[in-house]
DNA sequence: GACAAATATAACTGTTTCGGCATATCCTTA
DNA sequence: TAAGGATATGCCGAAACAGTTATATTTGTC
């Protein structure tokens, strides 16, 4: 069943998702929020990095639609947005499991 | 149900992964080889970039297990190796479809 | 062995991006 | 309105990356 080629937006649309996912902190923010909202703070914390770091990660996140902003009083909170990274993070998690498995069994017998 | 947390080990893999995809040329190349293998040459001609170019990314798919390099006299074939990958650019289309849709809806009544 | 075709590599350039630091902005409270 | 806490922004230097050109390498043919 031979899909229909994507238009040369429709590639740049989809490469300009990966490419924010394609960065270890803003994986780990997404994954830090996947339980539910945390504020800047929190994050900082939970990140070994500066605060202004994450909010300028948080920004790429929500301007590509993957995250939230609510502000409430002084602090604000980031959720997700769009759960469907994480059924990507999903099946690449099991790809690379795969190959992991495969390229081990070359020591194996 | 709450998820493991991933190791920053695997979270730098994933990050690759992503990486990887971020690059419309590269998606352009895995999308030609959907339906089978094709050469260097072949790839060449229907992308609009130099040859040096294609084999560059092509060695970068390959690299990430992304594709296989067979070699056939003197051409070499290149194909799919994780079809995976299809799996997640569906996704992926399918989340970015659902937001233009409901961006668009903002100017509907 | 010499030549031609197919592919890969190397060197260079311009651009992008990350992280850190300093600072600005916004909100709350006194 | 002044001060302090929370978050965002601007600027900088270093590193990574894409594309081009030239060239090297490999393979098949004469």
């Amino acid at each position: 069943m031979a899909e229909q080629p994507l238009s040369d937006e429709a590639i740049d649309l989809v490469a300009n998702r990966f490419k924010i996912m394609s960065e270890p902190l803003r994986l780990r923010l997404l994954q830090l929020l996947r339980n539910g909202e945390k504020s800047v703070g929190e994050l900082t914390d939970l990140c070994r990095t500066s605060q202004p770091n994450v909010s300028k990660h948080l920004k790429i996140l929500q301007t590509g639609g993957l995250v939230s902003r609510v502000q409430k009083g002084n602090t604000v909170y980031y959720s997700i947005a769009d759960r469907s990274i994480f059924t990507i993070c999903d099946v690449v998690c099991g790809s690379l499991e795969e190959r992991l498995r495969s390229q081990a069994g070359i020591f194996a017998i």
